[in-house]
DNA sequence: GTCTATAACCTGATAGAC
DNA sequence: GTCTATCAGGTTATAGAC
């Protein structure tokens, strides 16, 4: 996981700005120069297109189920282009995971001392709930990752990662010392906020079934984000100072 | 998901009785065939050794990552055998599927409208956790397969699973009407309670990572079993009539 | 029952024509 | 820059010798 920020293209961002539903532009129409000078190159535009497509791939078949014939394929473009752009599948892979963090741990930013205890874990449950419901396929990519071993992502989960979770439970422990909140394990609390916020993304099928919906709507994850804050700030004694 | 129990072997049941550490036991001891009439034929032996190595693979690399090779190479037999114990490679993943919802919902019994909601409650997590610790594996092939969409267990999900949610919703919707509990969303509580629990199974990886161990080992469970036990029953409003 | 050998096909990756 | 054609190696599955 090296930082490949500089200027190249990040899912994330580039779905943000472009992406039209489904259009079929293959053919390109003449003032396309002028599109491009907004939304980004054709390369760039290819470029998320491939990234989207493997998301999906790697999100459903993980690293080795997935072929770059079926990215291809999904993007409509030819096999060869996929490692024209991106070398070979694992660099692709490597791509795709670096932007999979970024909005969990941007989210972690809220739990900080001198927050309130009610209000700062209110809106990390809605962050992590609102991420699961944008980038389902993200979550379960890092999933399939970590339940296969996490063999790619290693020296983030034993670097970056331990760290932030040591440092957002001094958080913990601070307000528990304060009387804000009860005494928890942070590490584990930590991991129960995450199983239960990122399980309405991994588990989205079998939510789906037991609901008898064909997809989870908005108002599943409403109620979602409602049921882990109640149980959540309630279960480790966190008074509502305001609601 | 058809019903094999008759007669066939099971994992579980297997392995409860035989798999002895890691013993080298290739040649057979001349004394085999006492020991067999006890722990099995040399077929059922076989039969067994594959469903744990297939297990083990399944579980990393996901259907279509796992391949016969190697879940023959792990066995230690021709992967020709493979085939001949159980046909393809879909029916050996099947066979395997069936094995592993059998601790999950028999730990769903103790969720009984005669029942006292702490106690009751307490246990389940108890068996939960419980059983994320003892078939990590199963876990991950389960979860494995519902990231990738659920398509073989689709049947299951939406019948029987929707079922038992939609029943021991009722205990739950009795036990907050008796001002037992609170009133939550019951099918909400049970996907978080499942989220909270499979989470030690399917994400040690990365609990393991964060915690700075090689593997999670029985205190890590048991700390989780109470971090668990005390948010959800306090989280819920159900009183501890006995701890 | 068991396993070697092989058929038929798929996969990642690239050379080289356009 | 783009894509067809192709290679070397891997994959499921089975025939047939033992």
């Amino acid at each position: 996981m090296k930082s490949t920020k500089n200027a190249q293209v990040t899912l994330k961002e580039a779905t943000a700005i472009s992406t039209p539903k489904r259009s079929k532009r293959k053919a390109v129409p003449s003032k396309a120069k002028g599109v491009e000078r907004i939304v980004g190159s054709v390369r760039k535009r290819n470029q998320t297109k491939i990234l989207k497509a493997a998301e999906a791939v790697f999100a459903e078949k993980g690293f080795d189920g997935a072929t770059t014939a079926e990215i291809a394929a999904r993007t409509g473009v030819p096999k060869a282009n996929v490692h024209y752009y991106f070398g070979t599948k694992q660099q692709l892979y490597d791509r795709l995971i670096e932007n999979i963090l970024e909005v969990w741990l941007d989210a972690l930013d809220v739990i900080r001392p001198d927050a309130e205890p009610a209000q700062a874990l209110g809106e990390y449950i809605e962050r992590k709930v609102r991420a699961s419901r944008d980038w389902p396929e993200s979550s379960r990519v890092w999933a399939i990752e970590i339940i296969g071993g996490g063999r790619n992502v290693s020296a983030f989960l034993k670097g970056r990662l331990r760290q932030e979770v040591r440092e957002k439970g001094k958080v913990l422990a601070k307000w528990a010392k304060d009387g804000r909140m009860d005494r928890v394990d942070p590490a584990h609390f930590m991991f129960l906020l995450w199983a239960m916020t990122q399980t309405y993304a991994d588990f989205a099928a079998q939510i789906a079934a037991v609901l008898a919906k064909d997809r989870l709507n908005d108002k599943v994850f409403q109620t979602a984000e409602e049921t882990i804050k109640s149980i959540i700030l309630k279960g480790c004694g966190i008074k509502q100072e305001k609601v």
